[in-house]
DNA sequence: AAATGATTTGCAATATTGTTGCAATATTTT
DNA sequence: AAAATATTGCAACAATATTGCAAATCATTT
């Protein structure tokens, strides 16, 4: 919870019970997080409007960033190690595991260069495998909703 | 328009004015389309639910296909030899626009293969640039909505 | 080409998801 | 602790998505 009141501060932002509860679900998540699964959980109870306005706000200030997926969700996740270094968050790969359907951020995976048809200018690349992940391997109870 | 009707028989669909005017329209762009695209299109006077329906009877049957996003639309897409051919459509890459906001498969760049963390199967991969494209790099005129 | 059966469509109702303004509350600063 | 600032929750609304069902369309058989 510490962690959580210094990741506010270091942003610039009031630290709040809404906010630090909600970084404490993903901290608590080992995966990727949507709006529903913050908004639906048990233990909080958050308006849904400031669950917006605080991923919002969290996205802007690089404390989680945003997964792209296929089903009209938007995926949030913090990342392990990058944001307070700062990084790119594109750069990573993103695991979604077609068992536990948790979708993970592979911090140390970066994505490969890809060599594109001419005229077309790369910026930013995203990647998203799926597949079957560590602990679906090697079960053992995951605490988190299915992501 | 043959093209089209083709298209469907041989996905054992019903051949209908609605799924060859969409078919059309996913002809006509050039890019990908999210359902608001088809059903403000101008030329068109679909029922919502019926292009609901209708996407998700073409994915179902292979002849669209989703491409993932952080901004909580489904976008569409045919891709330019595949649907027949029948690979995989998570294999190519996708090319979003950050002039035109077109999203383009580049059905001829495959996705590279990426080292994962042990314990971790892939089974699917998927890759999304965001960059310029070559239109907008030498600019003409697109026909078509915003993507 | 007409009749039959199967599929598809559009409407209506409803559910879910996302946004905005504003007053009340909580947090930070002085 | 008071003032200034920022955040929250409510209410209303907007946009997006889903379901059941009757009417219309399409495919098939005759």
């Amino acid at each position: 919870m510490l962690q959580q009141f210094e990741i506010l501060k270091k942003a610039g932002l009031s630290v709040t019970e809404s906010r630090k509860t909600i970084l404490d679900l993903f901290f608590a998540a080992q995966g990727a997080l949507a709006h529903a699964d913050i908004e639906k959980h048990s233990s909080i109870n958050i308006d849904r409007v400031t669950v917006y306005r605080t991923l919002q706000t969290f996205v802007e200030n690089g404390i989680i960033h945003q997964i792209p997926t296929t089903d009209n969700t938007i995926l949030y996740a913090l990342c392990k190690d990058s944001c307070e270094a700062g990084h790119h968050h594109d750069e990573h790969v993103h695991f979604i595991c077609v068992v536990c359907n948790k979708t993970n951020c592979l911090d140390d995976v970066m994505v490969p260069m890809v060599k594109l048809p001419n005229g077309f200018l790369p910026i930013q690349t995203a990647m998203i495998v799926k597949g079957t992940c560590i602990d679906c391997r090697s079960p053992h109870p995951q605490p988190f909703p299915q992501r």
